[in-house]
DNA sequence: GCGACCTAGATTGCATGCAATCCAGCCCGC
DNA sequence: GCGGGCTGGATTGCATGCAATCTAGGTCGC
């Protein structure tokens, strides 16, 4: 982490996942280098590391750009998500200890009690809820004991970060995810594979619908000033 | 292509799928950029590519080594290829054209004609097997239409093709193996979503199989010299 | 007036020099 | 004899110079 080539990395992600580049933004690689101190070398590594990602698309001679979604992106990617983390809860099922199973059940409780659409937070806070979502897919992922499917997926996700997920829903579909949440943990404890997966695919298959709603409704998804808020 | 960086990385790639470069060995930037007359830079970028696919692993200041595969990771591997490759096959039923499934079906048969185990070939000659197999694979990637989903795949599917997959078949699995091709063709020309993703499960896992019986037996799978042989 | 060509600036891609890090072997002390 | 520390060699990581490529603007011809 002190490596020049992960700092850059680090802040190029960050600033594309909180909007502080646009969808579409031009990026030098001297114009970067110069913004974090560095030369172009690492800036060249951090580039190549997240054309991979597909957070950028990078155009031989031509120099990166940040990446734009287009609605048939946003579906595919959901529904890869949700046949991964289905597999992923699938897994977990099996070989979950109750000490995962009594954290999960924590962080989906807790979940609800940081919802702003419950006046547990000012409206639009979502950055708690954001968090701690992240956190119980995370845990599942990591119970399902497959670093091959963790690394799949966190080429995965990278997408939703940007699209300010939460923000899109409403009252009832945050809700429903909480009671996804619960159920999920529930077969988790019963062990019983088939239960989750079915679950966390539909949670996952949920969030795709919220989300493509919204982008018809004309939202293109270009991040704004709120860094956090992602779902699913 | 005439990059050097993708020269470096095409030429490294091959290197390790047909054995030239055994599993653990070191792969030193200088070394490999005297060996394909460039320079560091270049290889330095292919290494880091190869290694984001999973076919290399580069440590902190220490370089890149080939990795090597443990039988979870072939498990694990194959495992995500049945559920990636199962989504594919239901996509492409919901949407494939006559003419394609018309090249599958002679794919297919093809397929049979040059199966060494049905005495059309010498045998252990698996190159054409292979290659048709691949493409088989491909076209039905291609026809479910979701960049995100081949992307995906495409960094998986390296693994298996320094395993010499179609050498550990049993004839009586290279029978399967055909038959099952035959059985996606016809879920797929009958636009049967449901059964074109069961039977390409059951594909993919049955190689699984294979290779894991085949691994339990003390062959660790180095890939020796034969260039070709990888299956499903 | 419009379009193709050409040139200039800028940017990426590659090569190479230098500093930082790591590993192996040796030496010294116990 | 054995273990810890240290030093030398080698290798990676970063910085920077140079060549190749691309884009933009203008100019010339029609």
């Amino acid at each position: 982490m002190s490596q020049a080539s992960d700092r850059v990395y680090t802040a190029l992600r960050a600033g594309i996942l909180d909007g502080r580049y646009g969808f579409g933004d031009r990026l030098g690689e001297i114009e970067v280098a110069a913004d974090l101190g560095t030369s172009r070398t690492p800036v060249r590594e951090a580039l190549r590391r997240l054309g991979s990602e597909g957070l950028v698309e990078v155009l031989p001679n031509r120099g990166a750009r940040v990446r734009t979604w287009t609605a048939q992106d946003l579906e595919e990617t959901y529904e890869l998500r949700a046949v991964l983390e289905g597999l992923g809860a699938r897994r977990a099922a099996g070989q979950v200890t109750a000490e995962v199973v009594d954290e999960l059940a924590a962080l989906a409780a807790e979940m609800v009690t940081v919802d702003p659409s419950l006046g547990h937070r000012p409206p639009g806070d979502f950055a708690d809820l954001a968090a701690l979502n992240a956190r119980f897919h995370a845990v599942i992922v990591g119970a399902a004991g497959s670093d091959r499917l963790a690394a799949t997926l966190a080429g995965l996700v990278q997408l939703p970060l940007v699209m300010r997920t939460y923000h899109r829903y409403t009252p009832a579909a945050l809700a429903r995810s909480h009671a996804h949440h619960h159920e999920i943990v529930d077969a988790l404890r019963a062990g019983d594979g088939a239960w989750a997966e079915s679950v966390m695919r539909s949670h996952v298959l949920a969030a795709r619908a919220v989300l493509l709603a919204s982008h018809r409704d004309g939202a293109t998804g270009t991040a704004a000033t709120d860094p956090e808020g992602q779902a699913s």
